[in-house]
DNA sequence: CATCAGGAGTCTT
DNA sequence: AAGACTCCTGATG
């Protein structure tokens, strides 16, 4: 499988501009996280495309370091929803280039573009190195993004397609993702929605149950939508995004299996630091000790993951000093407020 | 005041 | 029955 050599243009331009250009749809890939940029190690990518050309560019986005919202331009999606249209990149990433090769960009003003039509480069030695190092790249940001999704899936306990989502699995979500972007709380107005309705809504029905919101609640499902499409998509023992096919059956498995364990949904937010170093981070991993930053965040997400809405720190800490007996958490040596360590650290 | 420790009854799976 | 939830009293910093 190659990578349509023309996205190394986009993410050329990634590097140095910050321009928007008019004719994007949007294809999005951001350093760090949209909730904690000083982790800093995974990246972060969203598009959706618009199934006219120039199908999609790479662009910059303002979703930078330290901000806590995906970016707004996201909801430039289509509102007609075709599924293999909601990620055009994510296409470009899994598809065999079954176009003919482009002929070389002769316009440097023209915005790099995935051409629809097929059109591209063609590369030298040069280039071919750069379409690996992309590819890396971009496997990369692909993986991190299913990844995130898988974790949240855990989190949550609901699959990773939200059209197969009933309507708490869709109020789980929605209590998800404002919290991981500090959104205001709208669940209500999408109340009595199950997946496939909230997949057939364009970015305006968002915008008009929610008009704070709305449109970074869309761009956040689109990434759903689009990675559950792109997981279809992707035939089985493909290993080209980093372990994605195993982290998908890892997450089924989980979500289908037993509750889950408060130590191992700590643990699990522990794992994601970019995304919940905010409220719960290791101070020591190797001996297990961490910390929780935001208690009440944290009973918060657990409340979420329990349907425990009084759910709040007191009764969370009292489930974790149930551990003490069974040997999984303890306080440490030198004993902290909100500091717990685990006995058997991985 | 928030956190911590632990008893005890209840609920959920 | 296990694990978690809930409510509680009392201690600590």
């Amino acid at each position: 499988m190659h990578l349509c050599s023309t996205v190394i243009e986009p993410i050329k331009a990634l590097a140095t501009s910050q321009d928007q250009h008019p004719s994007f749809t949007s294809a999005v890939v951001t350093m760090g996280s949209p909730d904690r940029g000083q982790e800093g190690s995974s990246l972060h990518l969203s598009c959706a495309g618009f199934n006219e050309p120039p199908l999609t560019v790479l662009e910059r986005d303002t979703w930078e370091l330290g901000d806590t919202k995906p970016p707004r331009h996201l909801s430039a999606a289509p509102e007609r929803a075709l599924p293999g249209l909601y990620l055009s990149c994510f296409d470009m990433l899994v598809t065999e280039d079954a176009a003919p090769r482009p002929e070389p960009r002769k316009d440097p003003e023209q915005c790099p573009v995935i051409d629809s039509q097929g059109l591209g480069l063609s590369l030298g030695l040069d280039g071919q190195m750069e379409e690996r190092s992309l590819e890396q790249v971009q496997s990369l940001v692909v993986g991190e993004v299913l990844k995130d999704i898988e974790t949240a899936c855990k989190l949550l306990n609901i699959t990773p397609d939200p059209i197969e989502w009933n309507a708490g699995n869709v109020q789980k979500w929605m209590l998800w993702t404002e919290h991981l972007y500090r959104l205001p709380q709208v669940g209500k107005a999408f109340q009595d929605l199950n997946g496939k309705d909230l997949c057939a809504m364009s970015e305006e029905d968002f915008r008009q149950r929610s008009m704070q919101c709305g449109d970074v609640l869309y761009a956040h499902l689109d990434i759903w939508k689009s990675a559950a499409w792109m997981k279809e998509r992707c035939s089985p023992g493909d290993s080209k995004f980093t372990g994605g096919e195993e982290l998908w059956s890892e997450a089924d498995s989980f979500c289908s299996g037993q509750p889950i364990h408060l130590w191992q949904f700590l643990r699990e937010l522990l794992l994601k630091p970019h995304s919940y170093g905010r409220c719960i981070r290791w101070l020591n991993k190797e001996k297990g000790i961490f910390k929780i930053e935001d208690s009440a965040h944290v009973a918060r997400l657990w409340g979420i993951r329990k349907n425990r809405p009084a759910m709040n720190y007191d009764k969370l800490s009292r489930s974790i000093r149930q551990y003490y007996k069974k040997g999984i958490i303890r306080k440490p040596d030198v004993s902290q407020r909100l500091v717990y360590q685990f006995v058997h650290p991985v």
